[in-house]
DNA sequence: CCAGTTAGTTAGCGCTGCTAGATATAGCAC
DNA sequence: GTGCTATATCTAGCAGCGCTAACTAACTGG
């Protein structure tokens, strides 16, 4: 009754081509060309195909790619703090989300932007958000209102990145905005 | 050949009519619920009347309520800071705002989520927007970074109006966060 | 009273996400 | 190998979306 680790392996990879289709037509098209018949051509399979690996149809993929993304997200910033303490984590901090937010404005979108089902904070949060707000919540090290700075941070660089992508923050003053960041919140 | 004035007058009620009807849509069902054909239904005509007021279609209504809702939001921050200066100034604006787009979070979205093609500091800017704009940085005095600081300040609330809207802001400390962010940017 | 403009309608196109039902294929018991 | 069963995949189509061409009714100026 169990499946075969053969169709299982198959199944896995097919779900991998699904999300980088996505991934990739989100990236290139913007979200509103990742549709169920375009990713189902990318796949080289009709469109039941993608609802047999993910019941939710689109919006779990989308999901899917978010949740990597949180998790990448998370990685980076804890690679860019490493061991730095104070400002200087800050600022490395700041840096990482604002580039990962800008080098990947889709996967950011899917995030953050469009309806997927996800709360912070809460009982349902999942691992993968959990640890991208680990990641920044490490920098500011377990004072008292440790918490409510992070939402704060977040909050400031979550702005950042959605007007920005929208070319809401018009001159290149980019430099000027991580440093005025890493100021306020050290 | 020009209009008559009652079928100017006419128009623009119906105007109005079509904007008030997508908005309190919105409120109540979340702008998935805005169709053309509800939106129809909601004033009394069929799909093609909304073409003749607005030749953008829908695009061109959600427009419309976003820069309602500029011109709306630069009149409560001017209203609450007042004659105020300095930090009291900047914790009145800030809590300005983050009313305005906890009370009206559809308006909010129409504003900075959805797909409205307008820039902020652009040439192409409009004059809702500056005026929003506007009344921020009249917090911020006259300062060489006072532009900096200003975007970075509406970031923040940008930040957490979004994060809070979509529940990512878990426990209630709304009051904590709005102290947090008049200290910093005091 | 008639001609011309305009407001409004009906009907339909191409697209979307999604799914029921038919069909092909693969794996297993004998 | 043969026949059965379970699974994988496809065909075809539904309802809803934004939008528009083409027709009709009504109103208005001369």
């Amino acid at each position: 009754m169990t499946k075969q680790p053969k169709q299982r392996a198959r199944g896995e990879e097919r779900r991998r081509a699904i999300i980088d289709a996505a991934r990739t037509r989100a990236a290139n098209g913007g979200w509103s060309s990742v549709t169920t018949r375009a990713l189902s051509d990318d796949i080289g399979f009709t469109q039941p195909v993608l609802y047999s690996h993910f019941a939710g149809g689109k919006a779990d993929i989308v999901l899917a790619v978010a949740l990597e993304g949180f998790v990448q997200m998370a990685n980076e910033v804890d690679a860019a703090v490493g061991a730095l303490k104070g400002a200087p984590a800050v600022r490395a901090a700041a840096k990482a989300y604002l580039e990962f937010a800008r080098l990947q404005p889709a996967v950011y979108e899917a995030m953050f932007s469009l309806p997927i089902g996800v709360e912070f904070g809460t009982e349902s949060t999942g691992p993968e958000q959990r640890a991208a707000f680990s990641a920044l919540l490490a920098v500011f090290g377990d004072g008292d209102d440790a918490g409510v700075v992070t939402e704060v941070f977040w909050s400031t660089l979550h702005g950042v990145s959605t007007l920005d992508a929208a070319g809401r923050l018009p001159y290149d003053a980019r430099e000027a905005r991580l440093a005025m960041i890493a100021e306020r919140f050290s």
